[in-house]
DNA sequence: GTGAAAGCGCTAACAC
DNA sequence: GTGTTAGCGCTTTCAC
């Protein structure tokens, strides 16, 4: 079994209250004694055992970033984004993926009960806002990208609203009046949001949109298939398509391309994300981007402020998307 | 702060043994008590404290996975594979990006040595052979996909060399001549292998492999780009390529079409890993799957085997690839 | 500057 | 069946 600080004590010859204060350096300790300890330390190899020191000082310096499927590289750059920031402030950001499992989701949750982690963040959540705000009041959590309505929770996100309806308008202003929507279930927040952004832009300009032009199934990649395998078998098929996901979009494109339609000619295609896929499609898939390092690193330093702060912020911080055009759209 | 243990027995009327014992259902308790307990806890809203109860019983049922990279999606395929099997036994998986920083890949490690997890999958590592070795005396680790030569070290992969001869051979019997290899740096061994076993399966069919035809930099995306750049830009350009990951592979192809060349007609490319962007790709992408969620179920079986034992298993397992044709070799 | 000792929350050995 | 108690490895007061 590994050595423990008192080993070290031992043979260093001083008390482990002295090997504590190296280690820590939380006190003074003479040169000589801390030259002994470190060569103890050395030459036991030894690692503090954590879990004593956590238990001691009721602090993992761990926060837990809890999605609902890791197979999204949004979420993951988010995660790039906290850990970046995590890192300076001596944090560690750790993940898990619920796999859209409510089951799962509540055994991770046990990580921030029974204080394995210091904190969590929520990459969407199957929790409603109640229990969510309950959990608020005695643990630091964080919602990013997916808000919940009603809840009073720390929240980082876009305006999924304005971002529907600035791609809509995006896409009306290169003359498409023949718009389709693929979103995602309506449990979604953020899909929710995106087509109450996307069909305000619509009704401004007194555009319509047929009931027909409206594919809701959930973010699974066949669902851009079936979208537009559905549109593209109307007597009037869109001109444009606006999906609430890129994966979506992209899926969408693809089934256009085997109906002998060129992409940004024939038919035009949005997507939302910006992941890194978009370019490398072709055409390249125009897109709103959501800056999700950004994301990340503010979502972090708010947790983190609150982890050490008893005046929580249950502020709700919007960041800035960017509608990107590209060859999907003709650009 | 919340409840702890000795609230729960105060508020029940029964010691702190009783409560454990209720909780972990170790020993017999009266139905009467365990009521008790079970009410109080509820009014309490306890939850046990795992850093108190991990130190105790010195294991914590936490296994994290170490990447270099989070936004690759096989990594992630892998972890789900693990997760499905780790819950069975009631281990959580947790993971962590390094970003390739060998820096980073300490820190983590260091939840393995302080022992806030009780073992770690490295998905790729920096680590040297004797480092991992001597890891693997004193903690329970595994390596998963990228394999490290020397390493005396539960390992779980498919045969890189015999993958890359399969990729190559499916592009000869399809008449290529002129094939070129986009592989990764050399200190990745898989990407290494992957290339000894394309040069075998030309040199077995007496077909030259000219220096211009190998391009090897990086996994990262843009890599595929130049790559192609560079290949269109011989007087003797390649009728097909393969790279050592689908991204790589995606790159080279959007690269080609740029250059006015018909994927799968005037060139043919085959990728490794089969990712779902495959199927998404136009023409979707040939590739050599790998087989991560069986991968994952692999590794984590064995290494919580090990975990529990005292007679560590150090072997290497190989899973099969499947090499997959789709339109980007003309099929 | 240093050591002794209390105690973080829990489990398990032991006694009854 | 249940309670008492030692102790997991650590930090931190309090004396000196």
């Amino acid at each position: 079994m590994s050595a423990t600080i008192k080993d070290v004590a031992r043979e260093a010859g001083v008390s482990v209250a002295t090997v504590s204060r190296v280690l820590n350096g939380t006190d003074k300790v003479t040169a000589a004694s801390t030259l002994r300890v470190r060569e103890a330390v050395e030459k036991l190899g030894y690692s503090p055992n954590f879990l004593g020191r956590n238990l001691r000082k009721r602090e993992t310096n761990v926060i837990l970033v809890i999605m609902p499927s890791s197979e999204h590289s949004l979420y993951m750059k988010i995660c790039a984004g906290m850990q970046a920031f995590a890192q300076t402030l001596g944090y560690d950001i750790i993940t898990a993926s619920t796999n859209d499992s409510g089951d799962v989701e509540s055994r991770y949750l046990n990580m921030l009960y029974n204080r394995t982690v210091d904190g969590a963040v929520f990459l969407g959540t199957s929790l409603d806002p109640e229990t969510l705000n309950r959990i608020a009041l005695n643990y630091d959590i964080a919602v990013c990208c997916e808000a919940v309505v009603g809840a009073n929770v720390l929240t980082v996100n876009v305006d999924d609203e304005q971002a529907g309806y600035d791609a809509a308008k995006a896409l009306i202003e290169k003359g498409f009046r023949r718009i389709a929507f693929i979103g995602a279930q309506d449990s979604a927040r953020s899909s929710r949001m995106r087509e109450t952004g996307f069909r305000r832009a619509l009704e401004e300009q007194g555009i319509p949109l047929p009931d027909d032009y409206v594919y809701k199934n959930s973010y699974e990649i066949h669902n851009g298939f079936d979208a537009m395998e559905k549109f593209l078998s109307l007597p009037e098929p869109p001109e444009a398509v606006f999906a609430v996901s890129d994966t979506l979009a992209m899926a969408a494109m693809k089934k256009a391309v085997e109906h002998g339609l060129t992409v940004g000619k024939d038919i035009a295609v949005m997507g939302f994300d910006n992941i890194s896929m978009c370019d490398l499609m072709n055409p390249p898939l125009s897109t709103v981007e959501q800056p999700c390092i950004l994301m990340g690193e503010i979502v972090c330093k708010k947790l983190i402020d609150n982890m050490s702060s008893d005046k929580k912020d249950f502020g709700i911080y919007t960041v800035k998307h960017r509608v990107i055009l590209r060859g999907s759209t003709g650009d």
